[in-house]
DNA sequence: TCAGTGCGATTACACGTGTAGTCATTACGG
DNA sequence: CCGTAATGACTACACGTGTAATCGCACTGA
């Protein structure tokens, strides 16, 4: 059921990924710098992505603690497929020639690329 | 201003970018096979793509010939580049260690990329 | 014991989006 | 000439999202 997760509320998730488990303060605190939330805020979107499965909460006296309940890793995948598929067919090589035209490559990506992909082969 | 663009709206300008210019009609009948979209609601996305300034319009007789505005190169630049910066601190290097961690790279893409990114070098 | 304060829960509200229906106009076939 | 069909414009409406304010309760310091 990996619900859709917004982009406000990746903000929050972001900082759980980071360090958790956190109250709804110590959220607020974290977020983003460019953010500029109400402490309000921050706790309608854990309410939301509580309601979405993706965090849970433990009580903590009066109050709670917030953890994440989906890795980082697999959200990122699902993101990130998403758009290779919508866009590129589902491969990735497209995307690579993509960027590699628009000149969005430095020199030191194609050599750290090259690397990885040398020690993925057999 | 390049206005965003939502997957609906998406789905038209694929069609669009396809082939243009063409009607609403044509739209309507060659959107993708799984949306099941009636007429009416390929207008409305019409309509908002034009107060988006990302297609235009011009008369033909009675009705509308619609073309894109924007390059498809240029939105999927876009959307690529959001999505790196959101998820990979806006480095590609990341998302193909991501991908290659995650098994999603097959040996051919792998090929495929070194041969691409070979071609780059000097 | 009482006023404030910190906290979660509930409510708010405008705007975008997905998905369409209705209206007005015009062209076409009979 | 008239009904019907095609077409664009306008309207509708529920749901998600961004962004909070308010309510109610429990604790704490005076």
């Amino acid at each position: 059921m990996a619900e859709r997760i917004s982009d406000a509320e990746h903000a929050v998730m972001e900082v759980l990924w980071d360090d958790s488990p956190l109250t709804a303060q110590d959220v607020a605190e974290r977020i983003a710098p460019g953010r500029d939330w109400s402490a309000n805020t921050v706790k309608t979107l854990l309410g939301r992505l509580l309601a979405k499965n993706v965090i849970a909460h433990e009580a903590d006296g009066r109050r709670y603690l917030y953890r994440p309940l989906v890795a980082r890793e697999d959200y990122v995948e699902g993101e990130s497929r998403r758009l290779i598929d919508r866009l590129f067919g589902g491969r990735l090589t497209p995307l690579v020639a993509h960027l590699a035209e628009r000149d969005a490559l430095s020199a030191q990506d194609i050599t750290e690329i090259e690397a990885l992909l040398k020690a993925l082969k057999p």
